[in-house]
DNA sequence: GCATTTCTTCTGTTTAAATAGAAGAAATGT
DNA sequence: ACATTTCTTCTATTTAAACAGAAGAAATGC
């Protein structure tokens, strides 16, 4: 058995996305203008237009004409990406620990003492959402 | 240009990885085995043979020899990989910015009550680590 | 009207990763 | 002694992902 589709976007595959989340739905030429741009990728023009299909074949973007081309947009959302690639990152390294992951982060990342500051605050302000006896 | 050697370990590495984190250096039917039970895994020996070199081959393990047969055991460290891990995904999904993990951490995931207060510890106890002036 | 530009769809190449079989050396049981 | 088990090394297969070129349709410049 070879490798499996990934579950999740790939480096390039998330790096369109981000671009097609921050400026709406684009044609090729523009997402390539920004690949190269934002990303410092530069890539032939079918290329891209390769990875587009293969993402609206993934259900990650849809795509609708425009004229005579297409225009490309995100079909996911950003935060269910971002949570479903944290939540398979918590549980493939972490074990399903998301405590284990936030003491990594604790103790690796730099974090300044404005960022501390505000990370506990924010940890005060999602326990208060969670009121006891508090389902789903 | 095709997909290049991807700079963490892919997911049976990162399986096997755990399983000589925690049970020191072992042979290969010991690996193919701990697999099998704990990750319900069932591979040929002759593939976790092929994994086990590879691994060796890009450093993630070393292998002596005891007997007629090999050992091997892991040569990065649990910790280095997990910062590794976490550090890529701060970079490609939040461009950069650790507090933004935690943001979506704290907002996704389910802590308990008792894990909320664990953590805003643990964000002190980092805090009151890091003296102003500080370098490093 | 026709050359050029602009798109699209199809096909093709390369490599990593996942997986495993074949062949052979060496130790082992009886 | 020799069949069997146990390892190793080498080679092979399959697919996803990352590209990109060829061919053709259609709009555009002048």
């Amino acid at each position: 058995m070879p490798r499996e589709v990934s579950k999740y976007p790939t480096e390039l595959e998330l790096q369109i996305l981000k671009i097609l989340w921050e400026s709406g739905p684009l044609p090729v030429r523009d997402v390539r203008q920004a690949l190269a741009e934002r990303e410092k990728k530069r890539l032939a023009h079918t290329s891209v237009v390769t990875t587009l299909n293969n993402m609206v074949a993934k259900k990650y973007l849809k795509r609708k004409a425009q004229g005579n081309a297409y225009i490309f947009e995100a079909k996911v959302h950003r935060d269910e990406v971002s949570k479903g690639m944290v939540g398979d990152l918590v549980k493939r390294v972490f074990d399903g620990s998301a405590s284990a992951l936030m003491l990594n982060l604790l103790a690796d990342e730099e974090f300044s003492e404005a960022e501390r500051e505000e990370l506990s605050q924010l940890i005060y302000t999602y326990r208060q959402q969670q009121q006891p006896g508090e389902k789903k």
